[in-house]
DNA sequence: CAGACTTTGTGAATGTGAACACAAGCACCA
DNA sequence: TGGTGCTTGTGTTCACATTCACAAAGTCTG
């Protein structure tokens, strides 16, 4: 299967899986099998090898994975084996709880900057980051930051993610409920809480 | 196409179609045709005709859809059209964002409880929805709340998880990065932001 | 070293969703 | 009323993703 072009669906998957084995290292297991991870992130063995299968052989059949290597594998498959710099526009009450959360740091990524327009939040520090004024943030591209994540409302989305791209950005995270137009070389991710909150009552069976 | 299965993926999309004829109504248009809610919301015309085809006929042809009647028919098939009441666990950075956002009630759905265990925090009011103990959670059940939002750290989720179920809800959003097992009846959407911001690097050319 | 046991890797089958082309239907106008 | 132009609705085709079954390849034990 190594010659085959990569599903999208896998390379979603991938981070979820570089979760399980961060997990397993924890815990300090330098082995586990196709199931434990299974078991752990819940998704199906098969699903598991079937997306490893298109990178090589990972693994030792009757034995599993090295969970050190398959980190590595991962993770250079990703592009995450060189360290990210990410830039945060829009310290409002969801950019600050980005700015704390934890959970980049194990993959590598790093919050390296955060803009506002708010001339009273400007210089101030949240989350061991200083607060600049989006006017600089054309000074990101000299600064090697290639990601950005975009939480300002929604009439400022598009004209954030033109200065990120101008600024010469690569990918975008977007938690503007609004479609957000690009290059065709730059990648946008949108999350939308409401979206994904509002689709629930569907699968609620009628009470 | 009225008898065939709706595939989950056009769920997906209908909250994202009811933004766009949110927008569309706020604009003062009573029609609106797929190409422009296509144009808007980046998704293609086809694929919205497609997913609307499933249900029925909503529009007329040559002239388009009136927004009106068709943000009826999704709230509709989205259960939307009655109100919802959501109950917030973890008032945290991301908990109180959530409290804060205001993305929901466009969709009809109520932040009508906040849950903490920091006894510091319990009381006070975020957002206009005053924070209570976590073992409170299982009044949820006669307050009529059948949504919930986990944005508690990951050891927390799964008990938090079992809580919430045992108190009724029907439906879950959790933002913690793990799996969380729950009997079939109740649906888990995961939003995990790192996970997201991790397969960014992946899509970026090399430099 | 043989045989039992594990666990991977993958071709094939099945299922699901996106893209397309075009017929069907409606509005408008002369 | 007939013709023109526009927009929907959908059968078909194609592309992508999941599931499955099983051979291949390793470990372990006596």
């Amino acid at each position: 299967m190594r010659y085959h072009k990569i599903p999208d669906e896998t390379i979603r998957r991938l981070p979820i899986y570089l979760r399980g084995l961060l997990f397993s290292s924890e815990q300090g297991q330098q082995r586990v099998s196709s199931q434990g991870l299974a078991d752990f992130l819940g998704i199906s063995p098969w699903q598991i090898r079937k997306d490893f299968s298109y990178f090589g052989d990972f693994g030792t059949r009757g034995v599993g994975y090295k969970t050190e290597k398959l980190t590595k594998e991962i993770k250079k498959i990703l592009k995450l084996d060189a360290a990210h710099k990410v830039a945060l526009v829009g310290v409002g009450n969801l950019g600050s709880a980005v700015l704390t959360h934890a959970g980049f740091r194990s993959y590598g990524l790093e919050i390296a900057a955060a803009f506002d327009t708010d001339s009273k939040k400007i210089g101030k520090k949240v989350g061991g980051v200083i607060i600049e004024d989006v006017r600089k943030i054309s000074t990101l591209r000299r600064r090697k930051v290639d990601l950005g994540i975009i939480a300002v409302p929604r009439d400022a989305a598009q004209k954030t993610a033109d200065a990120l791209v101008k600024a010469g950005l690569k990918g975008i995270l977007s938690f503007s409920p609004c479609h957000i137009t690009v290059p065709a070389k730059v990648k946008v991710i949108t999350i939308d809480i409401a979206i994904d909150l509002a689709r629930l009552p569907y699968y609620v069976p009628a009470s």
